[in-house]
DNA sequence: CCGAATCTCTGACCTGAGTCAGGTATCGGC
DNA sequence: GCCGATACCTGACTCAGGTCAGAGATTCGG
């Protein structure tokens, strides 16, 4: 069986027990959207909120409050700065409801993991956060941005902050790169968007006819094991390389101690300072193999 | 996190990214339950036998087949030996149809699994077998059946037809326990479910005051690889080791290569021939800790 | 202060999915 | 050849889930 007809038998295996935990643990009585809807509530949130979270017909969504509130479950008033907004808030016995439909939930689960060994359910467990970082990391797309749009600006912006945290001496802005140096063949900077929010970015900008080098190479706190980092660096090589550059230079600061392991393993190697940056306490180099490599093995 | 929540989150998860991938690449212009059947009837099938495997209301099946006929997608015809019976078959445009479906599932999964390394999608699909063979496991139930019973003789009759294929000598029958020894505080047979299938038995039968022998200990094809033998054997252990026995032995034949590797995993030591059977080739026995272990850990 | 935009709500409508109660044809056993 | 069981079909119904068009309240920008 090919790789992709395994995954999607997975899939209908998958899908089928699920179905049948959560018929019998969930749908009794209540009605899915109900039942997530007083999930998403949580103990409060405005009803515009949790039409874009759910993704609903403010229609719909509106006629479901309606019900849960005709049942006791949930009041809504007023939002107090915007008269437009309403809030929706469970009410006691909504509370009640949400931890009743959450017990049931997690018994289901328990059951099945009580028929597993302390070790078999390590291992479910595993396998199941390796499949997960997999997936997340699959649905993560990367592509070249304009160094001065929003996206890009709150990325370049979160780096900087985190570089202020962690550098014992704080972090200058005017060390970012001049937007401006990022266009045409003088250099790029990608961002990797997971479901359009964007988690991650890196840039290379042209030093020479054939010498470019890697700045502000970042990945978003929760995104972060994914292997993204790896992901970003090969595609900024790649994307380097298609624009006639041989030699990748990069300076780094000895306080980033995950960069420097991920250029290392990469085939970057450590070179004498190539500028005067007071941020690049290490300096590295790689060569490429040439602009028709592929990196995506 | 607790281990019940991971897999919750996990569930969440899993079905949000496939709900996004189906929605995506199946779920245009056809209802779902049409797509299924148009899968479920391959190239031809009988309606009794849809209506079991989809698990669906006759009447429901029969609006949805007629739905079919009318697309030009499915023909039916009276079954030859009974005129009660109808069977659908796929027409040429069905057969296109299906197809097309089937490539559009494939090329979303296909997208993903390009956007991860060769060895990314080896781990993913390794976790997803570890995860499957794991719920397959957690999902079988195994209890005590009467070894008269329909599906315990079923059980026997199978796990007797195998070693007649194994042995070289063939097997005999006669050589199975008699039924009525597998009562009361005589011994037990237990019978392993998966659905409601059994996939699996196992019996323990009372040799003296405190000790018995483990018998017919067998796991149907599909269903091995799982630990299901190793789990039967612990559960007949903490049965018998709950009606006074504080011994096992058993013996076993040198083609049974797994079994043997088993038993000696599970603490049982070669002993003398403690029978005459002639398919007793090796003898082992076993030491309980007492009816209060707790095996389950 | 006006007009456009935003937010919620209601009513009308639709589709998919499925249940239930019969009815008809056929079969198997006697 | 009759009777009960089996297999199917049809019609009437329910429910969840969702879309669409507008109305009414409120806010925002100029």
């Amino acid at each position: 069986m090919d790789q992709v007809e395994s995954v999607r038998d997975f899939n209908r295996y998958y899908t089928r027990r699920l179905g049948v935990l959560t018929d019998r643990y969930l749908g009794q009585a209540r009605p899915l959207s109900e039942a997530r809807l007083l999930f998403e509530i949580g103990d409060r949130g405005d009803v515009r909120d949790l039409r874009v979270r759910l993704g609903l017909d403010s229609g719909y969504l509106s006629r479901l409050l309606r019900s849960l509130e005709r049942q006791g479950l949930v009041r809504t008033r007023a939002h107090p700065d915007d008269g437009r907004v309403r809030i929706a808030e469970l009410t006691e016995a909504g509370r009640r409801e949400r931890a009743e439909l959450d017990t049931r939930s997690r018994a289901g689960i328990g059951e099945l993991l009580e028929r597993l060994s302390a070790g078999q359910r390590r291992e479910l467990i595993d396998a199941q956060r390796r499949i997960r970082r997999l997936l997340r990391l699959a649905a993560v797309t990367v592509r070249p941005v304009d160094a001065g749009a929003a996206d890009a600006r709150r990325c370049l912006r979160a780096y900087a902050g985190e570089l202020r945290e962690r550098f014992p001496e704080g972090y200058d802005d005017t060390a970012l790169v001049d937007p401006a140096e990022l266009t045409g063949d003088a250099g790029v900077l990608l961002v990797a968007y997971e479901e359009d929010r964007p988690v991650g970015c890196g840039a290379w900008r042209r030093l020479a006819a054939d010498v470019a080098e890697i700045r502000h190479l970042w990945v978003a706190g929760p995104a972060r094991g994914l292997g993204l980092g790896r992901r970003l660096l090969e595609e900024l090589e790649a994307h380097a390389s298609g624009h006639a550059v041989t030699t990748l230079r990069l300076g780094t600061h000895t306080a980033l101690t995950e960069a420097i392991a991920l250029y290392r393993s990469s085939g970057y190697r450590p070179i004498p300072p190539y500028d005067s940056s007071p941020y690049h306490q290490l300096s590295f180099a790689k060569r490429l193999a040439g602009p028709d490599v592929s990196w995506a093995g």
